[in-house]
DNA sequence: GGGCATTCCTCCGGAGAACGCACTAATAAG
DNA sequence: CTTATTAGTGCGTTCTCCGGAGGAATGCCC
């Protein structure tokens, strides 16, 4: 039998010194630099072990002795810590975003903090591949530009906004024409000869959300993503979750019309016909004398205008209905409204509104709505937290 | 400083061995009984390890080797193994299901097989605390019966037919009348002494399917109970999900029907009102000279009553609406549909019918319909297995 | 019946991991 | 300068796991 380099054949005891070096990387990354000893409390080893971790982690170039000493133990005496802190100059990861209009591309080091970004317009009706193209010199120059070559990075996030099978990689035909029958996570592994995982913008929202956002520690949440198309992402017991195939969340095309407008899944009447961003801008439209785009509606709800706060109001309302049902079987602590308009605030408050009216009392006192935090770069940074998450998978 | 036996104190080596010494014996426990070599392929460990651990259960009394030698390892020659098996002789829980009509008890060995168990009627508009008097008895009794004390037991699993709080352990009100301010957790550990862990009926039937039914070893799926109330039961990522307050699955208040009839959750049109079991036996009645029962309605279906049949199938399409919805969101791999007509085909049917019509393609083409296996005894099966998994918790 | 292959299990020696202890290093306080 | 305190590191010990050798118990084939 051919030998097999498989994480499987690893012995538990290298398996055990794996997590405990893990762990202390991950105190590094989470918590700044620190000195052995506090790094000996924290994780509950011993200071020898902690000594020798560390060392391990050094000699891969994972972590560095800084110059600076720190200061003595809080206010005490002694003798003054060593600090190490996590290396920044190597390791790190991409993120690519691809929206209906644009490709955004980051570079950001293994502790998810930016260090090179950039958008470009792009047409979707392009053929994918063309799209793929750009992303990857947009990340072979994002590289360089950090100091770093592609083959430095140790994987790339992906996020698409149309449902992804989880197991082909395939993006659900249909939604973007020009990328039928393209595995784009093969199609860039093969580019960039990195790994590359990918998800949609509602799950990777809700990853940044959780991450570095409005839901930062909060276990069960869900993520609505109200944009071109209607999405949610939940998280559960503290992790994305995505469902048998991955297509959980798919809230766009519930019900919520008896007789309503023939949506493009062929059903009507879905929640998404009735409250996606085009069609509340063309709702708007005919009682403006000029061309409503989402920053002037914004800007418009801003200054008080009544018939703006009450569309959005009334779409709050409206997604609110199909959440109380969502959030009557999840039972989340936390409601994020994400996607251009999520900082509007008469949208929260309708969807409030709508919880507070369908959902069970119980179910609806204790789940809280906010707007999110991160705005247009909600999806860079699920994508890039997606990235850390899998390259931590490995060691 | 005075010294602690904490389990934090333990030293990371023996963390592993311990981690290790639990995964042998939760696949004996799982498993059945098995060669150590069938152990060293199943956990991954090295033969010589495994004999070691399984010497270590074998002098702590949590493992016996069989007298009976095991097959040579199907078909082929070798010398045939020497079977471990896990000890029944200790251990063991006790589950009590809580009906509206009856008190179930069973007491199990570590393993989930149950070594006596009884039911017997109860009036539940009784004060709660006489249901528990009378439970508590019943628990002492067969824990006789099953040769052991009370105190043997490593802990208690309660089923109760109400939503419960996950953090005050206390019962909703209004749903179980006489038991209102009744902790029952707290009052069935002062009377037995030993823990108590307490869930409603459908996540405790979602547990005994997922573990002894029909969704053995399915990651992600829906229970639907179907009884005087209707809720469900949801089983996520291989885990039992909870909800951030406890009350996930309360899928019986979906509103079905814009002006139906008022439920006593005080909205109206609940899916509860439409097609809970009593509300079925009161739709039938009218037009059969007897007063219906549940096994007289099964005996009818069978028989291929059109009326019985038409009711039955109906109630299926329109829950079937409701589970469409949660589909969509959690996307699982099968919804089985328990309670007393859980074997109905025609609810199942029905079930199978609405989720075609009504959830997006992708996710009814991923989830299969099936009846529960377990019919009444879903309920004491789950909370035996809940307090397994409780009691496996502290090593 | 006698090899022979096969599988199961255990003993043994070795390697790796974590730990406690003892020691040095570096500071503050008196 | 001495003492107290904290930080970091060699060293020997203990614990754990593993692979290989070898005995044990079977089926298969001649």
């Amino acid at each position: 039998m051919p030998y097999r380099a498989d994480m499987a054949d690893r012995t538990s005891l290298e398996r055990l010194r794996a997590a405990n070096r893990r762990a202390v990387l991950g105190a590094l990354l989470t918590d700044g630099p620190q000195s052995r000893a506090d790094l000996a409390r924290s994780t509950g080893l011993s200071r020898t072990t902690v000594s020798s971790l560390v060392q391990d982690l050094i000699e891969h170039g994972l972590a560095v002795e800084t110059t600076d000493r720190g200061r003595p133990h809080k206010g005490g005496s002694g003798r003054p810590p060593l600090l190490v802190a996590a290396t920044s100059a190597r390791g790190g990861v991409a993120g690519i975003d691809i929206g209906h209009h644009h490709v955004r591309v980051a570079v950001a080091d293994r502790s998810g903090v930016v260090l090179a970004e950039d958008v470009q317009p792009v047409d979707v009706d392009d053929h994918g591949s063309a799209t793929l193209d750009r992303a990857t010199r947009m990340v072979r120059s994002l590289a360089r530009a950090s100091g770093r070559e592609v083959a430095d990075l140790r994987g790339v996030g992906l996020c698409v906004p149309a449902p992804i099978d989880r197991r082909s990689a395939q993006i659900r035909s249909g939604i973007l024409p020009g990328w039928h029958d393209l595995v784009p996570t093969d199609e860039l592994q093969e580019r960039l000869g990195i790994p590359v995982a990918a998800d949609n913008d509602a799950n990777l929202g809700a990853l940044a959300e959780l991450h570095h956002g409005a839901a930062h520690g909060v276990g069960d949440f869900v993520y609505l993503k109200l944009a071109s198309g209607v999405g949610a992402g939940l998280v559960l017991g503290g992790r994305l979750y995505r469902g048998a195939t991955g297509i959980a969340g798919e809230i766009g095309h519930v019900q919520i019309l008896e007789h309503g407008r023939v949506c493009r899944c062929t059903n009507r009447g879905c929640l998404e016909t009735e409250v996606s961003v085009p069609r509340l801008l063309e709702l708007l439209e005919p009682a403006y004398d000029e061309t409503l785009t989402v920053d002037r509606v914004l800007a418009l709800e801003a200054e008080g205008d009544a018939g703006v706060r009450r569309v959005l109001g009334d779409a709050g309302r409206t997604v609110g209905r199909a959440l109380a049902d969502l959030c009557n079987s999840i039972n989340p602590s936390l409601v994020v409204v994400g996607g251009p308009l999520g900082s509007a605030a008469p949208l929260v408050e309708g969807v409030r509104a709508s919880l507070d009216r369908y959902a069970q009392p119980a179910t609806a006192a204790a789940v809280r709505v906010a707007s999110a935090a991160l705005g247009a770069r909600a999806e860079i940074t699920g994508a890039i937290a997606m990235a850390i998450a899998r390259a931590a998978l490995e060691e």
